[in-house]
DNA sequence: TTATACAGGACTAAAATGGTACTCAATTGA
DNA sequence: TCAATTGAGTACCATTTTAGTCCTGTATAA
């Protein structure tokens, strides 16, 4: 179904209310109670996020989370990857070349591209857009190039 | 991670053997052995895309599996559908509207429209793609217009 | 100094995934 | 018509991943 885990929904959520709200911290508990999901999850999500230097934290009293830069420059691929792990759809995609079977596969390198182009598709998308109620209306065109798979070589 | 469970992973790597050799029919413990995988787990992957017509079988002697279709016209999307079911990033984004917190949410107007391109972008890739060994040098443009987010409209 | 609020880690429960085994059904051809 | 071949179906188990909880520690502001 190559969908996103569950957390992963929840950060995106979760991002998109501090971002509507981007002048305020946001105590855990805060966001929990608004986005109606239970407060140890949202807290763990959040820690992660920070972790991943998308937000940033305050301790103490009037402490909470905001925002470590813009909106608009964090994207959903950053969200993906703070939750889990960058963002590639097969095991060779990843760094670590530890796939034995690169020999009889012969579809490594194609995946490969897919995969860089869904990433860049997924970059395209920034925070600010999916924390706008309304649809995405602004005409985000891409580059045709790097969707283009001939463009997108190694 | 936003990967493909293994056993799509699988399905791919061994509809792209059968690709590359479309004349004759294969049975599933030759293709387990090209593609250097356990029997029944091939096994289990062929009789998935069977169901999911992309492959026809043929019971008996010198029987098999073969493409349903050519390769040109099945598509990254149809494999991953398959075995993982429709291509949707959120829970939400699947026909049943079966998530309760669409009212907090807030983002999952944008997550769809995110989730069908990605859905286009693995429609474009078909399987003749990914067979090829060499890289795919096609200039394979998408319609910019339906990778624009703002043309994705509901 | 005290209340607030995040940090980190350990732990458990549940679900998805991957893999195996076994039996049944269909086809071919001797 | 029988035996060999090969896919179909089902049930089951092991492993891994994911999700969620709890507890203790630490930083900060009032």
């Amino acid at each position: 179904m190559l969908k996103l885990s569950r957390l992963t929904d929840y950060a995106a959520v979760v991002m998109a209310q501090i971002a509507r709200h981007s002048q305020t911290s946001h105590a855990a508990a805060d966001l929990a109670e608004a986005v109606q999901l239970p407060h140890p999850t949202v807290s763990k999500t959040l820690k992660m996020l920070a972790r991943a230097g998308l937000l940033v934290s305050q301790r103490g009293a009037q402490g909470g989370y905001r925002l470590a830069r813009p909106a608009s420059q964090i994207t959903a691929a950053d969200i993906i990857a703070a939750i889990e792990g960058p963002v590639a759809m097969t095991e060779c995609s990843q760094a670590e070349g530890d796939c034995e079977l690169v020999a009889t596969c012969g579809v490594a390198d194609n995946w490969q591209r897919v995969s860089l182009a869904m990433r860049t598709l997924l970059e395209s998308v920034t925070l600010a857009h999916l924390a706008d109620t309304a649809p995405i209306k602004l005409p985000v065109q891409l580059p045709i190039q790097t969707i283009s798979l001939s463009a997108v070589s190694a």
